[in-house]
DNA sequence: GCCCCGCATTGATCTAGATCAAAACCGCGC
DNA sequence: GCGCGGTTTTGATCTAGATCAATGCGGGGC
C-alpha cells in the first residue's frame, strides 16, 4: 500500500506484520469533488482514513442552516467515535483518496492491538482540544478574529503534513469557510478584503498569502 | 471507597480486582465553591473523577472573554487528554468532590487494562461528539435556541444520573450560563424571561421547570 | 428587623454582522 | 471570442444581540 500519510497518521504506532494485516483490510476509495463520503446518521459500516485532499464535516439543521465541525486533511481519521451512526456528513471539496476499512473488521483489530486503541485515543484527544478551541473562537471571538485564527491554524496543518509555506491553500469554498467560523459569505468576504487592504495577506488563486504573520499571531493571542 | 457515580463513569468497565487497584491510587477530595481544581496550561499532575457538584470548564483569552466548554456533573471525568497541561481550568461552581488520582500512577494502570483504556476512549468520543454538537449551537442558532438547547441538555444529564424530572437545576450563574453559550448575560436573563412569559418555563429558585417539552424539543430539533 | 452587597432583571441605545440586492469575476463549453 | 452559470465581491439597509445604565431583589451578618 503507498499510504503517504503513514507516519503522521494513526498507522504510525504499528509494526511491520500489523501493517499487513491492516493492509488486508483496507481498500483504497477515490472520491471525485462534491461527492459524499457518508451523511449525518448513516449506519457507520466504514471507517476511514484520507490519503489525499481535503472533505468537509458538517452538520445540517432541519431548516437548512449548515455548521462545518471540521476539515479532514490527509492523515486525518474519520469515524473515531466508533459509533452504529456517524455524527456529522463528510463530502469532498477537491478529489480525495481514502483509505476505507470495514468497522467490523477494524474494531476487532483494535480489540486485540491496544497500542492501536492507544493512538486512536490520542487522536480523539487532540480532536478534542481542537473542537473545545473551536467553541472559544465561535462563541467569543469577533469576525476578523475568527478568520485569522483559521488562516494561522490552516498553515499550521500544511506545515505538519510537510508542506510548510506562507502561503496557505484554501480548497474550500468561501461559503464553507463562513459555515465553518459561523459567519455569512458577505461577511467572510468583507473580511478578506480588508485584511488584504491592511497587508496582513495577499489573496490568490484558491489560497492565501500570509504577509504579516506577528500581527497575525498578537491578534489570535 | 463510597463512589457514588461508580455505575456512570470510568469505573463501571472493572473488576472487582481492579477496583482495588483504583481505589489505592484514588483519594477523595473535597473542594468548596468557587475553588480552582486546576488551571489552564498547569502540568496537569493529577486526573479527576467527579463524584458530587457541579464544575465549570472554561477557556480565557488574555483580554478576559471567557468561554465555558462545559460543564462537569458527577460521573464526569477531568483529564482524558492525558496531555502534560491542562487545556482549560476548572472550578466547582457548589461544593465538589471528586476522587483525585495522580496521573503517572492512573496511566500506567491504562497501559495495563485495554478495556480501561477502552472506557477512556468511550468517553473521550462522547465528549466530542457533545462538542460537535455544542459548535452548531454556538454558530448557526439563536439566543432562544441556545437556552431552550441547554436547558433540555441539562435536563437530560440529571436524568441520565438518575435524576429525571421537569425540573432542572441549575446551580449555575446567568453569567456562567452566558460564557456557555456565547451570549452576554443581559441576553440570557431576557430570553428566560420570556420563554417564562411565554409559559415554556417557570423560574424557580436555583434552576426552572420545563412547562413545555414539545415546544422545546420542536426548536431544538 | 435592617442594611449591605453581589447577582439578576429591565430599559434605552448602539453596532457588528446579517440580510437584501446588484455588480464583477472566472472558468468552461462551444 | 462569447455567452453562461456559479461564485465572489461590493453596496445599502436592517436587526439580533451587545453595550451602557439604572433599578430590583434576596440572603447573610449584625
Amino acid at each position: 500500500m503507498a499510504c503517504k500519510v503513514r507516519l503522521v497518521s494513526v498507522c504510525a504506532s504499528l509494526s511491520v506484520d500489523e501493517l499487513e494485516l491492516l493492509d488486508a483490510l483496507a481498500h483504497e476509495t477515490v472520491f471525485p469533488a462534491r461527492e459524499t463520503l457518508f451523511t449525518q446518521g448513516q449506519p457507520a459500516h466504514s471507517v476511514y482514513n484520507i490519503t489525499a485532499g481535503v472533505v468537509r464535516l458538517y452538520k445540517l439543521l432541519p431548516d437548512g442552516r449548515r455548521q462545518i465541525v471540521g476539515f479532514a486533511l490527509p492523515g486525518d481519521f474519520l469515524g473515531l467515535a466508533m459509533r452504529d451512526a456517524f455524527g456529522f456528513s463528510a463530502d469532498a471539496i477537491d478529489t480525495v483518496t481514502a483509505c476505507a476499512f470495514s468497522r467490523s473488521a477494524y474494531s476487532a483489530l483494535v480489540d486485540e492491538k491496544p497500542h492501536l486503541l492507544r493512538r486512536l485515543h490520542q487522536f480523539a484527544t487532540h480532536e478534542l482540544t481542537l473542537a473545545q478551541e473551536q467553541m472559544m473562537l465561535l462563541g467569543r471571538r469577533t469576525a476578523e478574529e475568527k478568520l485569522i485564527c483559521f488562516l494561522l491554524a490552516m498553515q499550521e496543518r500544511w506545515a505538519k503534513l510537510g508542506k510548510p509555506s506562507v502561503t496557505v491553500p484554501l480548497p474550500m469554498s468561501r461559503q464553507d469557510i463562513a459555515d465553518f467560523l459561523g459567519l455569512t459569505i458577505e461577511t467572510v468576504s468583507r473580511t478578506f478584503t480588508k485584511l488584504a487592504k491592511d497587508k496582513t495577506i495577499l489573496i490568490v488563486p484558491d489560497g492565501v498569502r500570509l504577509m504579516n504573520l506577528d500581527h497575525m499571531a498578537h491578534v489570535a493571542a
